[in-house]
DNA sequence: TGTCAACATCGATTCCTGTCGATATCGATG
DNA sequence: CATCGATATCGACAGGAATCGATGTTGACA
């Protein structure tokens, strides 16, 4: 995995100014993150235990029309935070550990920075 | 500070099913976070020595239009990601530690899931 | 008090996004 | 091969958001 060097360590937002084309890449994932829906699917699939939720569960979580969940569930795959795979009828989602852990360092600080 | 209790420990995603109210806001900061602009501008304000930029600043290093810059910073402060403070004829914008270190938990992940 | 610089707000425009109904695709199963 | 259920894609519509120029506000300073 080669996004291992945007883990090393936290402080991800001081280190230096973001590039823009950077940017872009960390914004369209937080773009995925930024609807209520997309972050509840994200819930529920992190909440089985098995890792995964296949799609006719979510259908089932939401007060939506089965489209607009399969947009939403293309949006974060696209944003690579979910990735999906086809067995027998069903298409099953499950996180993308290292696309979350490297949103998350971006936003952690550095100690000296939270007094 | 009473979201001590949301930085517990990590994993929130996977604790149980986003509340509707609550994923709706943690999905208006990470909107926030989802413009290259806003995370950039962030990126300047943590790299700053002093913990804090003033507009004039953020408005020297982008291509924008200074009332674009400005509206920026208004989303950022109403997502509570900054806040701002006037000292003579200049205003300085600061992060909020404490929401982002919510937000970076959220996306935390309990070790057994990143195998 | 009048003026200037720094910043915010307003109104308009254009593009993006969430949602839906209708339809297409794709596997399984008879 | 025909059908059915599960999921994805398409086209359309309404609301939201990024940007800009023009204007308002606020504090410093002469």
């Amino acid at each position: 995995m080669e996004e291992l060097n945007l883990l090393e360590c936290c402080s991800q937002l001081a280190r230096e100014p973001l590039g823009e084309e950077e940017a872009a890449g960390l914004a369209r994932a937080f773009k995925a993150l930024g609807d209520p829906v997309r972050l509840r699917i994200l819930s529920i699939v992190a909440g089985h235990e098995s890792g995964e939720a296949c799609v006719c569960d979510l259908n089932a979580s939401f007060d939506l029309g089965q489209p607009t969940i399969s947009h939403h569930l293309k949006v974060l795959k696209d944003a690579g935070l979910l990735t999906s795979q086809r067995r027998a009828s069903w298409v099953y989602y499950r996180l993308v550990p290292d696309r979350l852990a490297q949103l998350s360092a971006l936003l952690s600080l550095p100690a000296e920075m939270t007094p």
